[in-house]
RNA sequence: UCCUGAGUAGCUCAGCGGCAGAGCGGGUGACUGUUAAUCACUAGGUCGUAGGUUCGAACCCUACCUCAGGAGCCA
């Protein structure tokens, strides 16, 4: 493999035989040469070429457009230009593989809807190539923080034949013929789902293991038309044994502190790209987020500040109703101006699975909202008391059959036990300052649009 | 799914009842150690689709389609 140019433009000294591969982002001529400005996706800047009239490959210059392929065999010296340190004094040019008149992508900017339609070129633009090279540094890092914790990386199904994980609607997957409704000739011989949420399974392994977390694809069939929603999106579970809801609340706000230091720390020049181009003030909060103590409130407590805050909604406050959109932004981005962990919510708002507290009327359950991007994390302590946990499920209509599994955990060795749900594609919006879940991942899946 | 807004050249947009426009990009040429280079010339259009109003519609009206933003659902 010849070095990339992030290798090379990180060189100390002058270096001869060197070899640089890459997409032309633009040529500029002059009479006796070319300036040719390649990038191979290894860092965000591109490696400027000096291609002099007569060296061999010359005769092939006029090929080497914007999106072209092109090696460069050459040394490289320090520039002559202010704009660089280092180019490349080319010996040979070599046209690997041509991009005529129609390739799409232009020197300049584009919308990022346009940019959609093509998402399989859109990688090769400065924008999306931080991103994807972000969204790379940013998955490694969340194991990282589970690694370095004693947390084990679990597989949860993918299937799964739950029917009523309470987390929305679902895919079904078949076998059957379209029209066929006989499940019991279904490939499972019973209906089948993707999974929304890997939880249950994961406090199986939780009370084996201890800490686990999972990291995987995750599949909502929601017809949701929003920025922050997807239907096949990647989710972060850990799962803790003997773990409270303080403790959960204390681990899941580790770990956004955890990202956003990853993300300062490892992809500096995206920060600082992504800080021009995208979100102006993206160090500062990284920054904020890194050095500052979150907020907490219970939901009470959240409630009674909307309730005084002499603010008009839209939608009014109501103790046991939801806390709205324009609740939770107000929260974090106007009134505690950092990010903010609300818990013990009413229980008639959250699913059977949430330990009942001591007062009767709200589970120990926790939203973790950040400014701009709302809820990133949703959590709880799981129920771990068999009799509650079977009266909350007959509540909830729930049929004990088909959990029994789920319930066989607070009937052998039950334990206190807690965990989140973190969006990878949220946290990446939060680290990048990317406004839209479609620009975060390769190819977005939303109601209506399974392309490429 | 609901609400709001927008669809005009490859891209970004102006034009808002009377000849279809600009910048960028593309092509051709000139020029220059250039930096989103510069200069000149040039090609490029079913004004989202279908109806309607009008002497005349890109422009006004209706429906539909598509996209975007907001809401709900949530991560």
């Amino acid at each position: 493999m010849s070095a990339t140019i992030k290798e090379l433009l990180a060189s100390e000294a002058v270096r001869d035989g060197v070899v640089a591969q890459g997409w032309v982002r633009t040529r500029r001529d002059s009479k006796a040469f070319s300036f040719l400005e390649l990038n191979d996706g290894s860092c965000l800047k591109n490696l400027q070429c000096i291609v002099d009239e007569g060296i061999p490959g010359y005769e092939h210059i006029a090929q080497c457009t914007t999106g072209a392929a092109v090696r460069i065999d050459g040394r490289l010296v320090a520039s002559r230009g202010g704009a660089q340190k280092w180019e490349v004094q080319a010996t040979a040019v070599t046209l690997l593989g041509g991009a005529d008149e129609s390739f799409p992508l232009q020197k300049k900017g584009h919308s990022p809807e346009f940019l959609r339609t093509i998402a399989h070129l859109r990688p090769r633009t400065s924008l999306y190539g931080s991103v994807f090279r972000v969204r790379s540094r940013l998955a490694y890092a969340v194991h990282r923080f589970f690694q370095e914790r004693g947390f084990f990386y679990v597989h949860t199904p993918i299937i799964t034949a739950s029917d009523c994980e309470g987390a929305g609607e679902m895919f079904r997957v078949t076998t059957l013929a379209p029209g066929a409704d006989d499940f019991t000739k279904d490939f499972f011989a019973k209906q089948a789902f993707l999974t929304v949420s890997g939880q249950l399974e994961g406090e199986t392994m939780a009370t084996a293991l201890g800490k686990i977390y999972t990291f995987g694809p995750t599949f909502r069939a929601e017809n949701s038309n929003t920025t922050r929603h997807a239907a096949e999106f990647w989710m972060i579970e850990p799962e803790m044994a003997f773990c409270d809801l303080a403790q959960d609340m204390d681990m899941a706000e580790a770990q956004v502190k955890y990202l956003a230091q990853s993300m300062l720390d490892e992809s500096p020049e995206e920060v600082e790209f992504l800080g021009k181009f995208v979100d102006k003030g993206l160090r500062e909060r990284l920054e904020f987020v890194v050095n500052r103590p979150f907020e907490r409130l219970s939901y009470t407590e959240a409630v009674a500040i909307l309730q005084r805050s002499g603010k008009s909604f839209e939608y009014p406050v109501a103790y046991g109703q939801n806390l709205q959109s324009e609740h939770e932004r107000w929260l974090t981005e106007e009134h505690c101006r950092c990010p903010v962990t609300v818990f013990n919510y009413p229980k008639d708002i959250k699913p059977f699975y949430m330990r009942l507290n001591d007062d009767g009327q709200t589970v120990a359950a926790m939203d973790l909202l950040v400014p701009g991007i709302g809820e990133i994390v949703g959590g709880s302590q799981r129920e771990e008391r068999l009799d509650q946990l079977q009266a909350n499920m007959a509540q909830h209509g729930l049929s004990e059959e088909a959990y029994g599994w789920y319930v066989d955990l607070r009937r052998y060795g039950s334990v206190p036990h807690a965990g989140y749900g973190l969006g990878f594609e949220r946290m990446l919006m939060f680290v990048t300052g990317v406004p839209n879940i479609r620009d975060v991942i390769p190819f977005a899946r939303t109601p209506g649009h399974c392309e490429f």
